[in-house]
RNA sequence: GGGCGAUUAGCUCAGUUGGUAGAGCAGUUCGUUUACACCGAAAAGGUCGGGGGUUCAAGUCCCUCAUCGCCCACCA
């Protein structure tokens, strides 16, 4: 019957004329809406919820094989559990990444126009950020599609779009009311290149060589200190030595008046155990404007904090430091120190010098005011769904987020990641959510002289000017889940999607995403964001490095698609990868996967060819028959533990393991002789059992190569189900 | 400084509660060209980073050392 083969299968398996048809018409049937597959009748309408939103990739750039990972990990679970009836939802969105956005946008002016973002003024600088944004929303929407995602599209969100600022703006006024957003000055990572702040997540620790130097303020001053920095020692205020140093008990309490380096300082001797006693001369300067913790010695001892370092990183005092440089007043300093002769000791040191992750600057500690959320601050907590938090009871951020985890109700099933949330969590400080930058959420709070309003909306009346900045683009990424559900509105989506059913981030977001999810569901809606969190590791390349534009070790996923098509790529990148773990990528591992998708392409042609006409069950079957009928069910229980467990790689490798080496090198070899035999009851039962055979594989192959077994199922004679995407799971 | 990982065949990686070491790719030999050369068959390849311990039994549990990596951190 080899006429009736559908002339598709006469050449090999070509994935690049298949797999926008495929797409194509996934997007047509309408199956990655679930409000659609219950119309159509393909789910049932009280069926069980399976949810997930993606992980919104920036609308800075295009797609990476990060990326390219961590879509085919979701769209594998997203299928699978569509495909066993559940009423399944896929949420797509993008993310403005306010201040990656923006940096590359004024790059690029400054670079074509040589011109600053002050020459352009806000509206302007605004208007040409949010038309980059969406070019590249495009590119990368159109590239998620290329890797098979099945998302919703007809949810997209996007952070900045109205609905998620109707999101943020209500957020952050409900947090405003409770008491838990509050405006302070504190010590914050100022960069002096990008002109603003950064949070600590943004800060990377470079070790440097440094110079220790140790010297006493002045000839009558009787205590000697150590810094690195000497020229922010002109912002000094007092001498903080450890209370058991019995070096220095006599001083403690003392003041002094002196002169140091044309700046005239009055310094106090305090005792704080912070002091570590064996470092340097075991007497700490305290620079309150300029460092962490001077600032919060100052505090306690209630002692001024006079800044002496401005946003460009210049000195603010006069005399022979006047608005040099910071490096320059380093030097200054010390000619001074040595003109003195006050200088005891220099030393070389290893030293952590802060520097931002986004422009390299050396961070300037400095005091500002600032927007923060109160993590350790108890509020109310009115509905609560979260076990160990009962509704109406006072708690903390920090406890709401140690009990979402504590209780299961979030699953981290990876130990060790829960660990590295609760050593997180413990260690966590307020969160400053203010930007000094244009692109993003406007911080919305108005001000009229001493008036401060806080609402979503301009207040009524002349006369009010709003909040010059914005917030950290992670607050609105930590609505993500429920904004993209509507939220503030109790919309019938809220309902039935949220809490998500999983959430599948790399682990080096983990505290900078995923802990304020947390965070802000438990806050919003009493109930945890998602109910697994499934931790995924890097891509990394041939060598175990990160891939980065510095060492232009790229690999375009798109390119790869090409060259070998996505299940390829999605399979390279699933098999034999333990989730968590980081995987090295391997080309000829993709490769391998192109001529597998070929292998089950000629495996369909096989059978096809020798069928006769559409195989009926017969009433019984030979025990031969039977035994493959028998391990087909056997590879399936194990396929669908493998995934329930979260085991993709597992599963993935063992049906691609069954199809090759099963069904390809043995059923269909011993069926050869059957085929071509005499018998026709054995030959009608053999045909049935390989179609069986067939079928079940394309649909335990479709979560992870979506792309050929559509194709497949497209053009077999008989079917269960018009689309395989929603063809029901065996077992 | 604190925390978390990794180290298994030439390469990339699996190995679920301890029970005779697995896959893919590469390489070797042979075969087949009427499902598939994007093929098949066979063989080869590892003292599971080093050392110590628990156990009848350890890649798996414990201790220790080494190398590599990541995250966090206000030692001036």
């Amino acid at each position: 019957m080899s006429d009736q083969i559908p002339d598709i299968f006469l050449s090999p398996y070509d994935s690049e004329a298949n797999e926008k048809d495929v797409y194509a018409l996934w997007e047509k049937s309408g199956y990655f809406n679930p409000d659609t597959c219950v119309e159509k009748g393909v789910t049932d309408a009280d069926a069980e919820t399976f949810s997930v939103v993606l992980p919104p990739p920036n609308v800075t750039g295009v797609l990476h094989i990060g990326h390219a990972y961590e879509d085919s990990l979701q769209d594998a679970f997203v299928r699978y559990h569509r495909m066993n009836g559940k009423k399944t939802l896929w949420v797509p969105g993008t993310d403005s990444a306010a201040i990656a956005t923006q940096a590359r946008v004024e790059k690029n002016i400054r670079k074509e126009e040589n011109k600053t973002r002050h020459d352009l003024g806000r509206e302007e600088l605004v208007r040409r950020v949010s038309e980059f944004a969406k070019n590249s929303e495009d590119t990368i929407l159109s590239q998620v599609r290329r890797v098979g995602a099945s998302l919703d599209w007809s949810r997209y969100a996007y952070t900045l779009d109205e609905k998620r600022t109707l999101a943020v703006s209500t957020a952050f006024k409900r947090m405003y009311d409770a008491g838990l957003i509050y405006r302070g000055n504190r010590i914050v990572n100022w960069d002096p290149k990008g002109q603003t702040t950064i949070s600590d997540d943004e800060v990377v620790h470079e070790e440097r060589k440094g110079v220790l130097y140790t010297f006493k303020y002045s000839s009558d001053f009787p205590i000697a200190i150590s810094t690195t920095r000497p020229e922010t020692k002109v912002g000094d205020v007092a001498v903080a030595v450890h209370p058991d140093d019995t070096r220095y008990q006599e001083f403690i309490g003392k003041e002094y008046d002196l002169t140091f380096c044309d700046v005239p300082l009055h310094i106090t001797v305090v005792a704080d155990d912070g002091v570590d006693m064996e470092f340097g001369t075991g007497a700490l300067g305290v620079t309150p404007a300029h460092s962490h913790i001077d600032w919060e010695i100052a505090e306690k001892n209630d002692l001024p904090r006079p800044q002496v370092i401005n946003e460009y990183a210049k000195m603010m005092v006069s005399g022979r430091l006047e608005n040099l440089k910071v490096d320059a007043a380093r030097e200054a300093v010390v000619t001074w120190l040595k003109e003195e002769n006050l200088l005891e000791k220099e030393e070389e040191v290893d030293q952590n010098i802060s520097t931002s992750e986004r422009t390299g600057a050396v961070i300037e500690p400095l005091p500002k005011l600032q927007w923060w959320v109160a993590v350790n601050k108890p509020f109310t907590i009115e509905h609560s769904e979260i076990p160990g938090i009962a509704s109406g009871s006072e708690a903390t951020l920090v406890e709401v987020m140690r009990a979402s985890v504590e209780s299961e109700s979030v699953s981290m099933p990876q130990e060790r990641f829960r660990k590295t949330y609760f050593h997180w969590i413990d260690n966590l400080r307020d969160w400053c959510i203010s930007r000094q930058i244009w692109f993003g959420h406007r911080i919305p709070v108005w001000y009229k002289g001493d008036e401060i309003h806080c609402g979503v909306t301009t207040p009524e009346g002349e006369g009010w000017t709003q909040e010059e900045d914005v917030l950290d683009t992670w607050f609105s990424s930590a609505l993500w889940t429920f904004s993209t559900l509507g939220w503030p509105e109790e919309t019938a989506d809220l309902k039935t999607f949220h809490p998500t059913a999983f959430m599948s981030p790399a682990y080096e977001i983990l505290p900078l995403w995923v802990s304020r999810m947390i965070l802000m569901s438990a806050f919003h809606l009493g109930q945890v964001p998602f109910k697994t969190v499934m931790i995924h590791g890097l891509v990394r390349d041939k060598s175990g490095r990160k891939f980065s534009k510095s060492l232009n070790n790229g690999i375009d996923p798109i390119e790869m698609i090409e060259k070998y098509g996505a299940d390829a790529l999605r399979m390279g990148l699933l098999v034999g990868t333990a989730i968590g773990n980081d995987l090295r990528f391997d080309e000829s591992k993709v490769k391998g996967y192109k001529h597998f998708a070929n292998k089950l392409w000629n495996i369909t042609r096989f059978i096809l060819t020798n069928i006769e006409e559409v195989p009926q069950k017969p009433d019984t079957l030979g025990a031969e028959d039977q035994e493959i009928l028998d391990n087909l069910q056997t590879m399936v229980r194990e396929v669908s533990g493998d995934i329930d467990k979260f085991q993709l790689y597992l599963a993935a490798e063992k049906a691609y393991h069954y199809v090759w080496h099963e069904l390809a090198d043995k059923i269909l070899e011993e069926s050869k002789p059957i085929l071509n035999g005499e018998d026709t009851d054995a030959k009608n039962a053999r045909q049935y059992v390989l179609y069986e055979c067939l079928t079940t594989s394309l649909k335990i192959l479709h979560p992870f190569m979506p792309f050929v077994t559509e194709t497949i199922w497209q053009h077999l004679p008989e079917k269960d189900s018009e689309m395989l995407m929603v063809a029901k799971w065996p077992g």
